[in-house]
DNA sequence: CTCAAAATGTTGCAAATGCAACAACCATTT
DNA sequence: AAATGGTTGTTGCATTTGCAACATTTTGAG
């Protein structure tokens, strides 16, 4: 296993790496894409790495009203004390986009200095530190979307977000039906305004293919 | 100044407090009600600790649009490294919503190890880390209520999200105005919303006290 | 290949919401 | 007391949005 590009191992060699294993009693788990990979309700206190693959956190509220939260690549972190409230007792899921593989570890055992004192968990704690400050940065990402009034305005800034990284030229990370619960909105009433803002020469799409045209 | 109440520094001693503060260089200031506390573009890497009193997290967008980002009490910490993004360059500042004080000090100093290696930074690390999982937590109660999809429900999501804490009956914690920026709305839409909420039974509503009705 | 399931695209209609404009109220300052 | 600025409450109207229902296309499994 190849830890050197997964940001909370940075700056650990592999070896000392493999050693850490065994205080923080990792599991390895693989999963289809499509597959649940956390169910809230059950996983405790144990925190996940993506180490391969492309998940995404479902919520489903009562009414079956679906509702995406975050969305995982390689080298993102995520568990029930990093990120959410489940305030009303909602289903939370971790669904895999694609195959992939994920490393398991229990939350305690990183906060909690270890009995054997590694030299090096003080730096795996600083690097878990920058995760969840890039998670915090991601769901605000998120916050500024929502809070746009219309479904138009939520959706341009989610393609300026995009774009900031991609350029004005850039490829749905997700399928459109998700876009929707991501921005949430229903679905057709997206689609209808997506047509209006080709239509109104704002975007090019294509598929999930995706093209800002006017600067602004 | 009594730090014994300040999540930052639990564990650590008063005295010890006070000798690691030359290490951060804090700087404390006070702030009447209304007044600027932190303004984004300007105040680079500084994490701000509210010590007394409280304040809101406002960002102002190109249009003039105001949408609440954070509220921050006593204990809260805030700061651009920690939070948000800035996707695009909109106005962020913290206004105080009452007389606070609060104290400053620099990210840098904070995560990385200072020659002296007090003894206790490491607990203010893992200090912090609680911190920002607890902002990560409140992050994801705004998009938990922002991501329903009628005005209604967002009420009545935060509503419950209040009465966990402070029972069935208690006051809003801002302004009915700041209200509608933190659901994303309109505020004479709220208006409405709300007293249609009271019509139906679900709430009692008079001024700033609310109390839920309905179980559900 | 074939079938089933899921995703996508489209439309009409009713309801919710934003918007604008206004009046009433409150607190603070002069 | 008067003036000022901010918050609150209300209403009419145009627009946006959600919702439901359906046809079409794509995907995946056997």
């Amino acid at each position: 296993m190849d830890f050197s590009k997964i940001d909370l191992f940075e700056g650990i060699k592999g070896s000392e790496v493999n050693c850490m294993m065994s205080c923080f009693g990792a599991v390895f788990r693989t999963f289809r894409a499509g597959a649940t990979v956390y169910d809230y309700p059950e996983s405790g206190d144990e925190v996940g790495v993506m180490l391969k693959g492309g998940a995404t956190m479902i919520r489903t509220d009562e009414n079956g009203e679906v509702s995406v939260m975050e969305i995982f690549a390689e080298g993102d972190i995520f568990g029930e004390v990093l990120a959410f409230s489940n305030a009303a007792g909602d289903s939370v899921k971790v669904i895999a986009e694609s195959d992939c593989e994920v490393m398991f570890i229990k939350y305690s055992q990183i906060t909690k200095r270890c009995e054997k004192a590694c030299e090096h968990h003080s730096r795996l704690v600083q690097n878990m530190f920058g995760l969840i400050a890039k998670k915090t940065l991601s769901l605000s990402q998120r916050i500024e979307i929502l809070s746009k009034r219309s479904t138009r305005d939520k959706l341009m800034c989610y393609f300026r977000i995009l774009a900031r990284t991609c350029g004005d030229e850039f490829e749905l990370p997700m399928s459109v039906t998700r876009l929707a619960a991501y921005v949430s909105a229903d679905r057709s009433a997206m689609t209808r305004e997506l047509s209006r803002m080709q239509a109104d020469g704002l975007i090019e799409i294509n598929k999930k293919k995706i093209r800002l045209k006017k600067v602004c």
